[in-house]
DNA sequence: TTGACAAGTCACCATTTGGTGACTAATTTG
DNA sequence: CAAATTAGTCACCAAATGGTGACTTGTCAA
């Protein structure tokens, strides 16, 4: 192999990710990450000063998180067209499905309840700038938001942290409260659950 | 002190808990629990046959989860008057404030989200009879039930998953989603939200 | 009181972890 | 071409982990 930092660090970075998808954070150390890399692990002190500078600069270069056109969809001129329980039914959805299409997000999530680190509070980032960028695109455009005597936030949050959770949790188990989690349907059943929810309150 | 197994064992059991309460279960090993106890770890293997088996018995004398009592109130009868939404929100309240003040519960809870032991698959199963307990008590007596075009079990699990989620994740971090679930003004929002969403449904 | 068994102590093992110093070999720069 | 810099290898360290064998000491029954 050519000796090229660029390159070396690039798989250092990438074999982090590996290892992370498929162990779990549990077993992201710097002996797995060089193991894996094929690579002495002395190169990730020398070049990240250690494994939170690697793991920072894996969280820099990846992708954690559904953008605003996952959630919104392409067309944002026709999204504010409607209706806010429509909106919200729409972000239900991709929301779900942007999350629990990304493997790493997941790990990253049952991280989070157990340690903050590098990762975890990019991602906490991440999300509170999606939160508010969404903040933005929804509910400070409709009018309704202030009269209806609903806390949106509070909804928003309800939702999140249920999808979170079982998104997570789907991972290591099939079912939950009699629910297929690792399945379509079960989420179908959730999701659908969730629209109702925002076409009835709203 | 006294050579006495019964006591020993108890030591042991409850200096898993301590060490399980304080420092997470990313610690709960062999030699922590001995030198919590204050015991030789050879008595871990010798009277548990290892850590599992300390679990285990561990396990079986706590108290993790909610009771019926707990959840519908101390007069069950009265409770079966009360119309489905008002039962669910009942439940809902006595639900996260039943595992709110269990923090051994909500470590275990964050344990489940990374891997699986006699203490997860112990709760679990805790869990899945109450859950049971509970259809038996509320929906199967209720007509409407079956004629709402409602998914309860989809509704139970979009709340106990937030709950449980929120719940594990405010020993960690104060604030989520701009709320602020470490007070009981933000459980008071997510929990009036529930309430809410039960009463506008059903 | 003596013997047997159980309770508890202690020293040790292999393995894994994060982390470092010293070396060799390749590459760039003058 | 030579010197200096840098990439990569290797051998090691201390600390902690789970786990075991052999020992001593207390307790209880015959």
């Amino acid at each position: 192999m050519a000796r090229d930092r660029k390159e070396t660090e690039q798989r250092l970075v990438e074999a982090a990710g590996r290892v992370l998808a498929r162990d779990g954070f549990k077993k992201l150390g710097v002996n797995a990450i060089a193991r894996e890399a094929n690579l002495d692990k002395v190169l990730i002190y020398r070049y990240f000063d250690g494994l939170s500078g690697l793991i920072d600069a894996y969280a820099r270069q990846g992708d954690f998180w559904p953008s605003t056109e996952e959630l919104l969809g392409e067309d944002l001129a026709e999204f504010k067209q409607r209706s806010l329980s429509d909106q919200l039914s729409q972000i239900v959805d991709n929301y779900a499905a942007g999350i629990r299409r990304r493997p790493l997000t997941l790990q990253i999530l049952a991280w989070e309840m157990v340690e903050r680190n590098e990762l975890t509070m990019h991602l906490e980032k991440v999300r509170e700038k999606s939160g508010a960028k969404l903040f933005e695109w929804v509910w400070y455009d409709d009018k309704a938001t202030a009269d209806s005597q609903i806390d949106i936030e509070a909804l928003m949050t309800l939702f999140s942290a249920c999808t979170n959770y079982l998104a997570a949790r789907s991972t290591s188990i099939r079912v939950f409260n009699g629910i297929d989690i690792s399945e379509e349907d079960g989420w179908q059943r959730l999701t659908n659950m969730m629209k109702k929810i925002c076409h009835s309150l709203l």
